[in-house]
DNA sequence: CTAGAAGTTGAACTTAACTTCAAGTCAAGG
DNA sequence: CCTTGACTTGAAGTTAAGTTCAACTTCTAG
């Protein structure tokens, strides 16, 4: 029924010692044995799916407690309730791919034309602040 | 001709500390004024903005270090020198919008259906053990 | 020539997200 | 009952990528 430190740490794939650093960071919460010894119902194994993958969206710990935290408090969160959490993070995602996608045209470009401008390059320009420079494709090389 | 410390600092959007660690840590390099004051030439500029872009793509400065030093040491960096490492970035900046993307795709699977499977979803599945398992669309919740 | 801004150094501090350690306790199979 | 593997705690250590500090020096505009 209840599952030990151990059992929960190889279903979820991270360390004992991870499980009790999420605890101390109020991110998940455990009963104990009559010994004092962690018991985990179920429930705990969505909760770290949950962390896990708001880490690969890009959320900090702190984030990801805040958003844990607006779960209801009183019953086992429901479908919906995790479906909003996680539909928070879309826009995040969306604008992370984003970043990385311009990126990868810079690249491209940089590639075709051997160039690295420090003005231009999306290389060097993380916020389009060259697009308003009306880019030729002069990319890697020269800057000023 | 050279530049202070602050101008490059200013030039490259990055801390004055940020430089003096980035060159104990064999990033960059400085001459020196008569007084001993750091200065460097413009070509510095483009080498920060290598660091910056590759930190973007997901590189330590561990292999950027690497990366910088299989640069040729004797003349100096040429459009091609840049394009070839930039160009080595291309399968990590792939293999990271693709992993983001199965996650968004997940996650809007997951809204669809309300689920949070943790054998199933994207969410949780990072490499897409799942694709094997015939998933339903049921994807949010019931793991197990 | 001088004031004040900018630069120098080494050492220590910071943050996130964990891991490791030591010393001791619990749980379960034989 | 006993052994052995799993678990407990608090404290300290780790890594990356910087930042901050104090005490001091250099540069430059007037």
């Amino acid at each position: 029924m209840l599952l030990t430190i151990g059992e929960v740490a190889a279903r979820a794939g991270v360390a004992p010692s991870t499980l009790r650093y999420y605890e101390r960071e109020g991110l998940i919460e455990a009963d104990r044995s009559d010994g004092g010894q962690r018991r985990y119902p179920r429930e705990v194994l969505r909760r770290i799916a949950f962390v896990r993958a708001a880490q690969r969206v890009g959320l900090s710990l702190d984030e990801v407690r805040d958003a844990l935290d607006s779960l209801p408090h009183a019953r086992t969160p429901t479908a919906a309730d995790w479906s909003r959490l996680s539909r928070s993070w879309r826009p995040r995602l969306d604008a992370r791919i984003a970043e990385l996608q311009r990126l990868r045209d810079g690249l491209d470009a940089c590639i075709g034309c051997g160039c690295l401008s420090l003005k231009v390059c999306q290389l060097s320009n993380p916020n389009d602040v060259a697009a308003a420079l009306g880019s030729g494709p002069r990319w890697l090389l020269e800057d000023d």
